[in-house]
DNA sequence: GTTGCTTCTTTGTCCGACAATCATACGATC
DNA sequence: GATCGTATGATTGTCGGACAAAGAAGCAAC
């Protein structure tokens, strides 16, 4: 073993077609929306087959690099959407035997910073935004699978009003992956639903007054509530969460007061 | 406009057959390392046609659930590598332009929090690990890139000494985005790569005294610094990340002692 | 034990084909 | 003039078949 070769790696024509088509996507030589040609045109532009290039097609569309606009052929360029990335992450982290703890942990080190940093930065459309989603989550009191998910949106909205698209995509898995077991503890539990509405509460005043130190303490507390909640539930925090419901915010529901986009154009 | 309908959407057979295929995966029926049938005979089951499996087998491939071990025809169930999913993370955020502040931000709120749970959980294997980064850093003081590496390398280890994968997947696409920048800022700052290395023993002194205080200062003192270096290289804060240099740290070398696997299978 | 050869399997890629669907243009109808 | 129906062309989704290249496995030869 003295004479060591570094193993050539030949890559398939499928993924480099997909890697110079996203290429030029990443270094914005294509711009978001523009039209891709048909796949005919580009097989005879790379010079391959057109199942060559469709299978390269298959490959940027899941990286969400690449879109069919609805009622279009043709591809075109697009961003990768926050939820679909995050669902890639939440896949993985199930696959790596995430358990409820850590998701929990994770939380507790994120979100009363994030509710600091939106406290601070946060605008008027923000807020009455954060407004919206509380009070979705108290007018829905029936069903629990429903309440868990407006929950995650108060989240969402929060950390919207960060400004900051790293902080929100950071925070996405994490609401991905808590929702389910979120769901059977407000089923469970009864006294959940009013003491996370006033939390929801005191985060709403505490971001309004722009008082960070509060909003942060409010956040953490709420937090905490989530883990006497699943004690109270009797549910097994080094359980993995589950994954059978994940929950994915449906991407074809554009009601929502989500935000689509992680940066709104204009900032 | 008062009946509406809503948009019936039949998926293509080749995304069925993603999903198909994925489920089983997610829902651990189908056990990593698996190997998955040929082509062939995926064709035969489902009943479409090889081009529809391969092309279903592509989109499965870049999420990462199946894979061609080394040497191997056979696609066989895989866990997504943690790198490859932050990279479609930090292909996200780059393209929905995500600026330099923006990722210091999210590096000081997350870091110190980090190092924080790191000091009170971290075991002795773990300290010999951020040792060796640590180590590494300092060894390398020629190449500015070497060195950016290096650094990302010592958080690597630090987020895999909290044992959360949540919180070291969460990570990842930070350092992929800071690198190309801390390069330029290393190289340009002479007195950068000193003042990184006290940090550093600063950091292994207090997780090895499992102080947490300590060490969330010293990890806010180290992100703060980067800032100052930032401003002394005149790198503007307010702009978009380097798309062209994304640092990914290669895929193939296990020569590193950062964790290939998000969680190791004893714990 | 290594080397060389053969056979089989499986993938990567190609070619050609066709129905379904969308875009567009052009009349026909009210 | 606006809406509808229809013809036409472009494009995708899917299919069938084909073949070279590369591992895998077995077996013989050295």
């Amino acid at each position: 073993m003295s004479v060591v070769f570094a193993p050539l790696q030949l890559e398939p024509a499928y993924r480099r077609v997909a890697g110079s088509i996203g290429a030029r996507i990443l270094s914005r030589e294509l711009r978001e929306g523009e039209r891709l040609p048909p796949e005919t045109e580009l097989a005879r532009q790379f010079a391959v087959n057109r199942s060559t290039v469709r299978e390269a097609l298959r490959e940027l569309e899941s990286r969400g690099l690449v879109q069919r606009r609805a009622g279009s052929k043709l591809m075109s360029v697009a961003r990768p959407h926050q939820q679909s990335v995050a669902a890639g992450v939440s896949d993985a982290l199930l696959l790596h035997d995430v358990t409820v703890r850590d998701v929990w942990e994770a939380l507790t080190i994120l979100e009363p910073q994030l509710a600091l940093t939106a406290a601070r930065v946060r605008n008027a459309a923000d807020l009455r935004q954060l407004q919206a989603a509380i009070a979705a989550y108290a007018a829905e009191s029936a069903d629990a699978r429903q309440a868990a998910h407006r929950v995650a949106e108060v989240f969402r909205v929060l950390a919207h009003a960060t400004h900051n698209p790293v902080l929100a995509l950071a925070q996405e898995p994490l609401l991905q992956l808590l929702e389910p077991s979120l769901r059977v503890m407000i089923d469970k539990v009864p006294q959940a639903r009013a003491r996370i509405a006033t939390a929801h509460q005191r985060l709403l005043e505490t971001l309004r007054g722009r008082d960070g130190a509060g909003a942060q303490q409010w956040m953490a507390r709420h937090i905490r509530d989530f883990r006497r909640g699943y004690d109270v539930a009797g549910i097994d925090f080094e359980m993995r969460v589950n994954s059978q419901a994940l929950a994915r915010p449906d991407p074809g529901a554009a009601r929502h007061s989500s935000p689509g986009s992680l940066r709104e154009p204009g900032t």
